[in-house]
DNA sequence: AAGTGGTCTAGACCACCGC
DNA sequence: CGGTGGTCTAGACCACTTG
C-alpha cells in the first residue's frame, strides 16, 4: 500500500463518514501534505484519483470541495458481437444478410452528406441461434479501403473496430418493437420487442458509420458495473 | 496548450496513422523524454492520459505497446429522474403509489437476506404524463433512517442518491414488453415495450437497494458519448 | 492582490517481471 | 540480473478566479 493510495483511502473515509459533507471544502494541498507528512505531489495524487471518481471537485482559489451526488455514472463497455458470445462459452457465427453500395442521400437521416457508402446487413449467431441483427452504413469517403474488404471470416463490425480510429462515439440505446427487418431475420413477431444499440462514429467531424444492433429482448441484457474507490 | 498534451497529441497522431501500429512497443520513458526535451515525468503525464483512454498499455519490463482495439466503452450517466426532466425544460411531478413494509424472504431474488425492506412504487410525471415507474425496495438493515422519511417533496430515488454512500452498483439494462403494473400506470397495453434500467446498489457487503426503473419505449432513449482524446 | 490549484523539473529509490 | 515502469520529493513558476 503506498502512501497516496492510505491518504485517498483515509480521504474517502472522512467523506463516506460525513467528517466532510457534501459542500464542506477542503484543506488546501500544501496543509494536507503537512498533516500526513508527504510532499504536496502525493496528496495531489489523491486528490486527483478522487476528482476522476467525481468526489470532489477542484477550482483555483476557490479551494477543493466535496460534491453532493447527483446522479449514478457507470462505464459501459460495447465489446465486439464476437467476444460477447465467446465469452459465455457459446458458438459464434454470422451471415452476410446483403451487401450493397447506395449515396447518402438515400439514408434518411442524413449523417453524411452525399458521400458514397457501403451498407451491410449482417446477422450474428449464437450456437446457431440468431443473436444480433447489425445494419451497418459505412462512409467510404471517410474510409476509401472498406470498398474492397471482403467479409467471409471477419464482420464488418470486427474490421472496423480493429483497423479505424474514431475520435468521438454517440450511443443511443433503446427499446422498441421489432421493425419487419428484425421480425424477419430474428424471427421475431411485430409484437416482439427488441434492444436496439444504435452508434454514429466520427473520426473529427468526418462520420465514418452509423449502425443500428437489435437483440431480441428475451435474451439481451446488458450488465454495467460502478466500483468506486475504497 | 502545456508540454504534455501537445506531447499526447504527437503521440496519438503516431497511433492514428500507424507509425506506431497495434502491437508496436512504444520508445521507453526517458527516451522519449530525451526526444521531447522535457522530465520524464511530463512523459509519464501523457503516457498515462493514453492509458486511461484504453489506447496503450503499460508492463514493467515489457515496456509500452499500443493497443489494438476490442470494443467501445463509453460512460453511462444516469440522472436523477426529476434533473432529467427539468433539463429538457419539462415540469417534474411525482406520486407515490404505494409504500409497504415487506420481508426480505418475500422477495424472489433473496438479495437481502432477511432484513425487512420497505417497499415503494412511485411515478415520475413529465408534464403531467407517465414518464418512469420506479418499484423499490431498500433495506432498513443497511439504512435504519430510511424507514422514517417521509416522501412528499422529494422522492425515494432523490433522498437516498443524496443521503447514501455507495460502493457498488450493478446496473442491468433491458427491453421488455410492460408487465401488469407497467401497463397500469404507465398507461400502456401488454403489447407495449418498455426500457428497464435495474440497478443494485450495495455499500461494501451490504446491500442498500434494489431498484427497478422503466419507461415507456415510445419516449425514451438513453444516450452516452465517448469523446475519445484528439 | 493574493490564494489556490495546475504544471514542470531533476533527481532518487523501489518493485515488478521478462530474459 | 537488469531494464522498465511506478512512486516520491522538494522545489519553482504559472494561471486562474475569487474576494
Amino acid at each position: 500500500m503506498h502512501p497516496y493510495e492510505e491518504i485517498r483511502t483515509e480521504l474517502l473515509r472522512r467523506i463516506d463518514e460525513r467528517t466532510w459533507p457534501a459542500g464542506f471544502t477542503v484543506p488546501h494541498e500544501e496543509k494536507l501534505a503537512a498533516e500526513f507528512g508527504v510532499a504536496r505531489g502525493t496528496i495531489r495524487r489523491a486528490l486527483t484519483s478522487l476528482v476522476d471518481a467525481g468526489l470532489i471537485e477542484r477550482r483555483r482559489k476557490a479551494g477543493t470541495r466535496v460534491v453532493g451526488r447527483k446522479s449514478h455514472s457507470s462505464t459501459l463497455t460495447i465489446p465486439i458481437v464476437r467476444h460477447e458470445i465467446e465469452a459465455k462459452g457459446e458458438r459464434y457465427g454470422f451471415r452476410m444478410l446483403s451487401d450493397t453500395q447506395i449515396s447518402a442521400s438515400d439514408d434518411p437521416r442524413g449523417l453524411f452528406g452525399d458521400a458514397q457508402l457501403r451498407r451491410t446487413l449482417c446477422l450474428h449467431l449464437s450456437d446457431g441461434q440468431p443473436y444480433q441483427l447489425e445494419d451497418r452504413l459505412v462512409s467510404l469517403e471517410a474510409v476509401p479501403e472498406y470498398e474492397q474488404v471482403v467479409f467471409d471470416k471477419l464482420s464488418p463490425n470486427e474490421w472496423l473496430v480493429a483497423q479505424i480510429p474514431f475520435s468521438s462515439v454517440r450511443t443511443t440505446l433503446s427499446a422498441t418493437l421489432a421493425n419487419s427487418q428484425d421480425q424477419h431475420y430474428l424471427q421475431l413477431s411485430d409484437k416482439d420487442p427488441v434492444f436496439v444499440v444504435e452508434r454514429e462514429t466520427q473520426r473529427g467531424d468526418l462520420p465514418i458509420t452509423f449502425v443500428r444492433m437489435s437483440h431480441p429482448a428475451y435474451s439481451f441484457k446488458m450488465v454495467t458495473l460502478t466500483d468506486e474507490l475504497g
